[in-house]
DNA sequence: TCTGGGGTCCTAGGACCC
DNA sequence: TCTGGGGTCCTAGGACCC
């Protein structure tokens, strides 16, 4: 009998927030949301007690990174503005973020999951998939039950994650990584759920299109206006008809996908693309009157760049920057060189090049720096 | 009280070459 | 003497994701 194909997509809860709660353990059951600048860190009292800086009265231009449940009780959540969050919320707690430990948790949790299944692909920080169909035992019945096989396995990657980190994750496993994608989101956090193609009619159609992997704001927006709200909806359209809406590439996608179907593979190593480093001012900046100010974020971010690329053993061909006005307006310009660089210098040099063609009129809120094209730094240098 | 930072992929037009 | 067709590279913007 051949191997029946399980691939789970795997998610930690509240990331961000679960790795401050191990550190404050007495903020366990609060609101407490992650974000902003570097302003904010607890403070030593001198009863050795810690006091936490709350949302309230929250100035500046920051987002949540990530909110624990009782937080998002109050209607807060990532991505939202700490200032908006601040008025819902304002007794919430606020901690800054601190990626490097958040790097370290991730790299403990990926380790735990190796241990039972080595087939990762990595999705960022805090998520990934796995391919469990070989995985020792993933294809036998338990008692009566044909899936028992497959959730033992998904159940000890939970365990051993939590035993490695004192981290829960909750765990889709599906036929794909569409529909293990959905399927981790069904039972959060801390929850485990396996799906066959028998369950889509059932679990799956009934879902909102947006929480399909790749319908985003605007597609969501279009179908809704086309009077199409869940994925069974999307599935019920005639295929002709997405083809029109939506063009032939992102319309014969969006018929698949409402059918669950999906034959990506688990991709277990990938090259990067581009590195880019780029910053919100606290105001918004003029290229004239706050020229110094702005020179001297531009050189630095060249710097950030040149240095991440030398860390990691890149050098790129293509230099861009990226602008954001007051208005929220986006640009981005580029220019690709004959000679693969990592070099501070260089990359200023170029990118230089590139902000003088760009009209500087309006004030600035955003300014980026990439380096794409990239390639592997010789040893030679 | 708007809207961070780091990515990937796709599209589309023009340049340029054969 | 009036106009091809394919391929690749470059650039800009946009959708989407974590």
């Amino acid at each position: 009998m051949p191997a029946r194909r399980w691939i789970a997509h795997l998610d930690m809860d509240a990331f961000y927030a679960s790795v401050e709660l191990l550190r404050y353990p007495q903020l366990r059951g609060l609101p407490v949301v992650i974000g902003g600048g570097r302003r904010h860190q607890p403070q030593p009292q001198p009863d050795g007690s810690l006091k936490f800086a709350t949302l309230k009265g929250y100035a500046g231009r920051g987002v949540i990174t990530t909110a624990t449940y009782p937080a998002r009780d109050l209607g807060v959540h990532s991505g939202m503005g700490l200032m908006k969050a601040a008025m819902r919320a304002p007794d919430a707690i606020l901690l800054p973020t601190d990626f490097d430990s958040y790097r370290h948790y991730s790299r403990q949790f990926k380790a735990a999951v190796a241990e039972v299944a080595p087939v990762i692909e990595d999705r960022g920080i805090d998520e990934i998939y796995i391919d469990l169909t070989a995985v020792p035992g993933a294809q036998e019945a338990v008692g009566h039950d044909p899936l028992g096989g497959i959730r033992a396995v998904a159940q000890e990657i939970r365990n051993n994650v939590v035993r490695r980190t004192g981290l829960t994750c909750s765990v889709g496993v599906t036929p794909n990584k569409l529909l293990s994608k959905i399927g981790s989101e069904l039972d959060k956090p801390d929850g485990l759920t396996v799906l066959t193609e028998a369950d889509i009619p059932t679990l799956i159609w009934p879902l909102p299109v947006r929480r399909i992997n790749g319908i985003g704001p605007k597609a969501g927006a279009k179908l809704q206006a086309m009077g199409i709200r869940t994925i069974g909806e999307l599935a019920a359209q005639p295929r002709a008809r997405l083809l029109e809406d939506f063009g032939r590439s992102y319309g014969a996608w969006l018929h698949e996908a409402a059918h669950g179907r999906d034959d990506r593979p688990v991709v277990t190593h990938s090259e990067p693309v581009s590195m880019s480093r780029e910053t919100t001012f606290d105001r918004d900046l003029h290229a004239v009157r706050d020229k110094a100010e702005l020179a001297g974020v531009f050189t630095e971010l060249c710097q950030r760049v040149a240095q991440d690329l030398q860390r990691k053993g890149y050098v790129g061909r293509t230099v861009g920057i990226k602008l954001r006005f007051e208005d929220f307006a986006t640009v981005t310009r580029d220019q690709t060189i004959d000679t693969a660089t990592a070099d501070a210098a260089t990359i200023r040099r170029v990118a230089g090049q590139c902000l003088k063609r760009v009209d500087l009129a309006r004030r600035l809120r955003l300014l980026g720096v990439r380096v794409g094209n990239l390639s592997k730094a010789s040893r030679l240098g």
